[in-house]
RNA sequence: GGCCCCGUCGUCUAGCGGCCUAGGACGCCGCCCUCUCAAGGCGGUAGCGCGGGUUCAAAUCCCGUCGGGGCUACCA
């Protein structure tokens, strides 16, 4: 082991000591029982939803038990960081509304950068190293691969421990020769794991766990030949956390493993060990089987994915919360937003994440939403993925909330067509002369195969002898006299009865109109929309069609 | 390989030794409504991974096994 002079002359001279970080962050003034809970998004991609997931769960629980939910970015491994990756976090805070009570620049606790702490750990790292619970390790990227495939062949436990931890206990004057040579070099903790001991542990959402303890001794200072001097994640955990007062981590299920380590950190350093609540992670369906949410394979992982399609952030949340804490998904929306997420309800096994579900939800809350409201949300997501889109809406906005309110205003049961934004332009953009294609062609094939010139004549009736109603009957009236002097049956059962006296029946010369007036074979209701398109406009539609 | 987590309809789940002939929701299928869709109403489909125990009785407890996931990095 070294001397303390040797130690302390590989630090700044000025380095605090740990009590002055300890008084510069004092324990918190918060009730009994309040929860301080942090996520630490990592700056090596965008957002993963299961991000927003944990970040979800880690502001609710903060916030039902009067607590504090701060965001710290874990950047320390520099060599992996994504630019723009900082700022699209907090676009995905804002959207899904778990915006953090503290973070860079809020907090009293910061910095909320772990790159812009380096001396905070490097205090504890050379206090370690004084106390002999760490110390320098010269091993190369070679030589630690090859101690890992001698283990490997041995059929041994892989890592650096025991027999294979070369510096461990080397000589002082061999350290001293290496750091006179300027060889770079990593700290390591010195783990106090004996073989075969365990360690229990209690989990808030698990309940007891138990494992072997750790034996390794985990890297703890990355090497000195980089600026700044950063820690793993490992280290890290323990001091920002102990110093930001945290006392409930959640986090992902593949963090359990780690446990025995983090717990002897906790020790070493003297800190109150903190509490743990490990998620089961959001999976996918692939092939077979599921497999975690991957970044790079699967675009629903991104919250970009949601943010482009327009699902209502809402939405999102109540899928998401659902999947968490299933009690929840079994509560209507605006109930399950306000009841608590209980860690100990969470499940843990990995959901999978089933679009089709986040879709039914989504229509089922886009259809209690108000017009205006609906048309306040797709204007604003147009603003950013569907700029024509967006202007059409500003220029017609009374056009937009006719279309929106059928069928939708003063309903019993509203329509489920939109799923997210993105459905608007497709199902209500025919609307809008703006965005419609007139139909110009009698043999157009979405009349169905329907003899052009029955279609013109038919059409050029209707457009001839047009007026608008304030009844629903009477406007029907106007297709069925027509229909019926065109040959086509009154009702779909008397053509089936009789298919050859029949040109066909009320539904053709229905589609007949349906498709003049809004280009497609399906619709809402065909008299709510013409009046909701105004005379002019449904002529306007029909006589592009019949040349007239 | 070692260690850890997990395993009820396709999916999310309820279930904590008898209330289970395993319940609900989404999906799917069918029917009804109907000028087409979206809905809505009604009905249906489908599951305790497997094998041993324990017990009068097991989805529930025990053991084993299989399957999925994770960790085993100077990534988080």
């Amino acid at each position: 082991m070294s001397d303390r002079a040797t130690i302390d002359a590989l630090f700044p001279a000025d380095l605090p000591e740990p009590g002055h970080w300890e008084q510069r962050y004092p324990p918190r003034q918060l009730p009994e029982g309040a929860k301080v809970t942090r996520i630490g998004p990592s700056p090596t991609g965008f957002m993963h939803i299961g991000g927003i997931y944990v970040g979800m769960i880690d502001r609710d629980v903060a916030h039902r038990s009067g607590g504090t939910y701060l965001v710290r970015v874990e950047d320390t491994d520099q060599t992996r960081e994504v630019e723009g990756a900082v700022e699209q976090f907090e676009r995905a805070f804002d959207y899904f509304a778990i915006q953090p009570d503290e973070a860079e620049g809020t907090g009293a606790y910061g910095p909320y950068h772990q790159s812009r702490r380096s001396e905070i750990y490097l205090t504890y790292v050379r206090e370690l190293l004084r106390q002999g619970k760490a110390y320098l390790c010269f091993a190369t990227k070679e030589e630690l691969a090859e101690i890992t495939a001698k283990q490997q062949a041995a059929k041994l436990p892989t890592g650096y421990y025991g027999r294979w931890a070369i510096w461990r206990d080397a000589p002082a004057e061999e350290v001293q020769a290496r750091l006179a040579a300027g060889d770079p070099y990593v700290v390591r903790f010195r783990s106090p794991g004996q073989p075969g001991e365990r360690v229990r542990f209690t989990d808030a959402i698990r309940g007891e766990l138990e494992h072997d303890a750790n034996r390794n001794d985990a890297v703890i200072l990355k090497s000195s030949d980089q600026e700044p001097r950063l820690p793993t994640y490992h280290f890290a955990h323990a001091v920002d956390d102990h110093l930001m007062r945290v006392n409930l981590v959640i986090r992902g299920e593949e963090w359990i493993s780690s446990v025995p380590l983090h717990l002897q950190l906790f020790d070493a350093l003297g800190f109150e060990r903190i509490e743990y609540a490990h998620i089961a992670p959001l999976m996918k369906q692939a092939g077979g089987g599921k497999r975690k949410l991957s970044k790079r394979k699967d675009p629903e992982a991104s919250v970009d994915f949601y943010v482009e399609a327009g699902y209502p952030a809402e939405a999102v949340q109540y899928y998401l919360r659902g999947l968490a804490n299933g009690r929840l998904a079994e509560l209507p929306l605006r109930q399950a937003l306000d009841e608590p997420i209980n860690l100990a309800e969470c499940g843990v096994a990995g959901p999978l994440v089933d679009l089709v579900k986040l879709e039914d939800i989504s229509a089922d809350h886009i259809a209690t939403l108000s017009g205006e409201t609906v048309l306040a949300a797709v204007r604003a997501w147009a603003d950013r993925y569907d700029q024509e889109l967006g202007q059409v809406l500003d220029a017609e906005r009374e056009l937009a909330l006719r279309a929106l309110a059928v069928e939708r205003e003063g309903v019993d049961n509203p329509r489920k067509d939109l799923r997210k934004w993105s459905d608007f332009r497709p199902v209500y953009g025919f609307f809008f002369p703006q965005l419609f294609g007139l139909v110009t062609d009698p043999a157009d094939e979405r009349f169905g195969g329907m003899d052009p010139k029955l279609v013109t004549a038919f059409l050029a009736d209707f457009a001839s002898g047009y007026r608008e109603s304030d009844d629903s009957q009477e406007w029907f009236d106007q297709i069925r006299s027509l229909a019926a002097r065109h040959g086509f049956a009154n009702s779909v059962k008397e053509y089936k009865k009789n298919p050859d006296t029949y040109v066909g029946s009320i539904r053709e010369a229905s589609q007949a109109v349906r498709v003049t007036l809004t280009g497609s074979t399906r619709s809402p209701d065909l008299y709510q929309v013409a009046r909701a398109l105004g005379a002019d406009e449904v002529l306007r539609r029909v006589r592009a069609v019949t040349g007239a």
